[in-house]
RNA sequence: GACCCCGUAGCUCAGUUGGAUAGAGCAACAGCCUUCUAAGCUGUGGGUCGGGGGUUCGAAUCCCUCCGGGGUCGCCA
């Protein structure tokens, strides 16, 4: 149960009661009435900005409908008492008798409390990573893959149908670089000394077991063909061994999106051609000419007529170009079709996650979906992750692509461990640059978050273990007995919990999840810790077993919740540490 | 030149889509514990939310403007 809403519900219908008595205006708009946690638990368990919402539109002071509305809540059985502070808030203490039915909602729910149906099944589609095919992923791809792996998962929870995807670039012409690059070695497997690898070309290692698997496949016999002969069966070949590499390097993250789009398959079925068609019978095309770009103009720059697609009509700052100058697609025409495709696909939420560099593609992405969409109602949701910086104990971990000396993900996630890779890219806002110190993120102390929160876990683990047979007792814990502050404060958190997914899914902010799992630890550990000074708080009593009961009883929802969020992020409960 | 993101305590960051006296963690300071539920606990100080203007009952949050930091800017992918 998500007790906000199920109080948000009560409110309104205070307000529906007072209108039919006359005492509020008929038809007020209620969509804005909201029942939140109070900033200061001091203030209550419970607050409603109803009475300041509605001032305006029901023509009275806040604090008189505060009044009416507070005194009609107090009959709800399970508010204790209600105050009007401030502005206008009306404050609800809830009673002490609120907080077990809280509980043994959650507990029956167990490992599901906190999953929504609020997305009704809606479809959402979640493209993320899609980096290019010609070689292993780099550090640089690990927030974008986590972040869109773990927002996947929250609106998936929170009652969406979400497709988890993967644009393959396989089409342009850094495939063929890959290609040529693959050939050589190709040649290298066959004996030959190719020497240095020329620039402009791939020089990774990770080329060799191309080389070599295309020597075992075809022998000598692409030595004797020309270039245009080769080059698309050494392309396909090299294509589907490097995202063969990608999706190895994924799974050490975790992440296994389920579907892949080729964007050469959306030009040898045609529908690229279609999309164009398209947009042309709707007279969203036309051939002009474009302003030369701001700033350092290009030195082959040159001013012609292109065939252009009208992207200021949905909010694009320039008309972009759908033809290259030597007559084929552009990389954005395969981009339309692809939105194309997964809107016929019937998603009405397209999610794209970028790195920050790509932020000059919201809008055409935007616009691309607002063409695509037409009458439909679809939504183009694009979330960008800011730059990783590497640290290794406080000093800037250098990095020279020229020289080749990236860091793979592979490396980093080999080295710290996918649930501390997982954990840090999501412990930050995704438009806020992050570091990551592979010292600092590995160390077991309370400073580091990852730790702290997968202790609380294993911590709990350990008391089950320890409680010896009331761990596995049957008897309906009674939580009535909870009646410590810190217990209370336990228990206003988990019910939090519901709320929180919500929100986050609804902002597409999987970091809340991750701030809130904190929060929760940090109940936790408090409550472990008062019971070192006074025993009477320990979980296991010898002198007491129903207390013990529902301490446990508690524990095993607070488990519940970490196990949930934990999982919302991809990070494993770990049970000892 | 245009557009996007960021600017909150000494440091690293949250801030529940416009709510109440702006919160954590480090660091600092002051105590406590030397134990068992291993990888400490409690408390204190610390702020012109980059500056200024506006919108309204109410702004860190929305709008305008300026300052500072980062990013991007035909046909590449």
């Amino acid at each position: 149960m998500n007790l906000f809403a199920h109080f948000q519900h009560n409110v309104r219908a205070a307000i529906d009661a007072l209108a039919r008595e006359g005492k509020l205006p008929q038809g007020l708009d209620l969509n804005r009435v909201m029942v939140e946690p109070p900033r200061d638990s001091a203030h209550g368990d419970l607050a409603t900005n109803a009475a300041m919402v509605l001032a305006k539109s029901a023509g009275m002071q806040p604090r008189a409908i505060a009044q009416l509305v507070a005194d009609r809540l107090v009959a709800d059985p399970d508010i204790q008492s209600t105050d009007i502070a401030g502005p206008g808030f009306i404050n609800i203490r809830l009673k002490a008798s609120f907080w077990p039915k809280l509980l043994d909602a959650a507990l029956a729910q167990g490992p599901q409390y906190g999953r929504s149906d609020m997305g009704g099944g809606e479809k959402v589609n979640v493209e993320y990573v899609s980096a290019n095919p010609t070689g292993p992923l780099h550090v640089g791809h690990c927030r974008g893959a986590v972040f869109g792996d773990a927002l996947a998962e929250l609106l998936s929870r929170a009652g969406y149908a979400v497709a988890r995807e993967y644009y393959v670039n396989d089409a342009g012409a850094q495939v063929d670089v890959l290609a040529r690059s693959a050939y050589l070695r190709y040649r290298e497997a066959l004996g030959e000394d190719i020497g240095e690898i020329p620039s402009g070309l791939y020089p990774g290692d990770y080329l060799k077991p191309v080389g070599q698997a295309l020597a075992f496949d075809h022998d000598k016999a692409l030595l004797d063909m020309s270039e245009a002969a080769w080059l698309p069966i050494v392309r396909d070949k090299a294509v589907a061994m490097m995202m063969d590499l990608v999706r190895e390097d994924l799974a050490t993250l975790n992440i296994r999106q389920e579907v892949f789009v080729s964007e050469k398959s959306l030009h040898i079925s045609g529908e690229v051609d279609r999309t164009v068609e398209d947009l042309r019978a709707r007279d969203l095309i036309y051939e002009g000419r474009l302003p030369p770009p701001k700033g350092e103009l290009p030195e082959d720059w040159e001013d012609r007529e292109q065939t252009l697609f009208r992207a200021t009509q949905f909010g694009d700052d320039i008309d972009r170009p759908l033809i290259k100058s030597d007559g084929s697609y552009t990389y954005f025409a395969s981009d339309i079709a692809y939105s194309r495709h997964k809107i016929l696909r019937g998603f009405s939420e397209l999610v794209y996650v970028l790195g920050a560099d790509h932020a000059g593609y919201v809008k055409r992405l935007e616009a691309i979906g607002a063409a695509n969409a037409g009458n439909k109602d679809v939504k183009v949701i694009v979330r960008l992750c800011q730059l990783v910086k590497l640290f290794r104990d406080g000093e800037p971990v250098r990095m020279s692509k020229r020289a080749g000396e990236f860091v793979t993900l592979r490396e980093v996630v080999e080295e710290v461990g996918s649930d501390v890779v997982r954990f840090m890219m999501l412990y930050r806002k995704n438009e806020a640059p992050l570091d990551f110190d592979f010292k600092k993120v590995t160390e077991q102390s309370k400073d580091n978050p990852v730790f702290y929160v997968q202790y609380a876990h294993a911590r709990i683990c350990s008391v089950f273990r320890n409680a010896g047979g009331l761990a596995e007792s049957a008897e309906k814990p009674d939580f009535s007995r909870l009646v410590d502050e810190a217990e209370l404060q336990m228990i206003r958190r988990i019910g939090e919990y519901p709320r929180l997914v919500e929100a986050a899914a609804v902002a597409h902010e999987p970091h809340r999840i991750a701030f809130y799992l904190y929060d929760l630890a940090s109940d936790f550990h408090a409550l472990w810790n008062k019971g070192k000074e006074s025993p009477q708080l320990r979980f296991i009593l010898g002198s007491d077993m129903q207390t013990s009961l529902a301490r446990l009883a508690l524990l095993r929802v607070i488990r519940y919740v970490l196990a949930n969020g934990l999982g919302i992020l991809g990070v494993k409960p770990v049970e000892e540490m």
